[in-house]
DNA sequence: TGAATACTTGAGCAATAATGCAAATAACCG
DNA sequence: CGGTTATTTGCATTATTGCTCAAGTATTCA
C-alpha cells in the first residue's frame, strides 16, 4: 500500500562537483541573488512529479478520458486500446497519487477523477496545443 | 541537428489487444461519445512531451533559473550543485526543444528563457504547491 | 603558435518506468 | 461448491533517461 510510485528521484542536488570552472563563479552577485530564490528541493521535487504525471501519453488519454465519463477499467482499455492489465497499472499509479478514485459495483470499478488540479492543468495544455 | 530528443514514444495506441472483457463494452454508448472527444493522437504526444519537460527537477531547477536571470554554462552548474556536462546535456535538449536560446560572448555562452508558456506553466504550478 | 578556458558532444552505465504475462483475488451465477 | 468474469498485482523484459567520463571544438591570451 501506499507504494506511490513515480517519485522523482530526489538525490544530489547540491554535491560539491570538481568539473566546475576554476573561477567558480562569472557573475557572483547574479548567481547568489537567483540563488535566494530557489525553491526549496522539496518543493522542486513536488512540482517536478505533477508534471510527471502528465509526461505519459497514456496516463494523459487515461485523464482526460476520465475527465469526460467515469468508466469502468475495462471499457477504459477498450477505449484506448491497450490492455487490461496496462490500465490497471496506471490506474494504480494515480490512485497511489490520490488523482483518481473508484467505486466497485458488483466486479466491476468505475474509476473516476479524484483531484480537479491534475485534470485541469491537462486541459489548460491541451487548449494551448490545439 | 534537430535531435529534439524528450519525445513520447508514440507506437501502438490502438493495437487490438486479446486482453479486453468478453463483452468488449460494458456502456457502449459512454464510451464512444468519450472517444468521439478524445484528441488525436499527435496531440497527445505534444501535450505529453511538454510535461516531459518539467517532470525531472534538474529541469525544472535550470528553467526556473534562466526565468531569473541569464547565466552562463558555469555559473549555472555552480548554482546548482551539478556537473558542466550535465547542466550542457540538458541546455542541449532545452535548446533543441526551442525553450532557451543562447548568446556567445567570448567562450561563455549566456543562456535565457525562449519560450515564455514552458516558464509560465512552471510558475503556475510552483504558486500551487507553494 | 600553443596553452588554458568554457562549453559541447558521444558513448556507456545505472536507475526508472511502461508494459506483458501469469497467477491471485473477488464477485457473481448456476 | 465450481466456473466465469473483472480487476489487481508481482515479476520479467525492454525502453528511456540522466549522468559521468573522456575527447572534441572554439575562443582568448601570452
Amino acid at each position: 500500500m501506499a507504494e506511490a510510485n513515480l517519485k522523482v528521484v530526489s538525490e544530489p542536488i547540491a554535491k560539491a562537483q570538481d568539473d566546475v570552472c576554476e573561477i567558480l563563479y562569472v557573475d557572483e552577485p547574479r548567481v547568489k541573488a537567483v540563488a535566494a530564490q530557489m525553491p526549496a528541493d522539496e518543493t522542486i521535487r513536488q512540482v517536478a512529479n505533477i508534471f510527471k504525471v502528465l509526461s505519459d501519453p497514456t496516463r494523459v488519454r487515461i485523464i482526460f478520458a476520465l475527465s469526460r465519463a467515469e468508466l469502468c477499467v475495462c471499457d477504459l482499455a477498450a477505449l484506448l486500446g491497450l490492455s487490461i492489465s496496462a490500465v490497471s497499472h496506471q490506474l494504480r499509479l494515480l490512485r497511489n497519487l490520490r488523482l483518481v478514485k473508484y467505486r466497485k459495483e458488483g466486479r466491476l470499478a468505475y474509476y473516476s477523477l479524484d483531484d480537479d488540479h491534475t485534470g485541469q492543468l491537462l486541459h489548460e495544455v491541451l487548449e494551448h496545443v490545439q
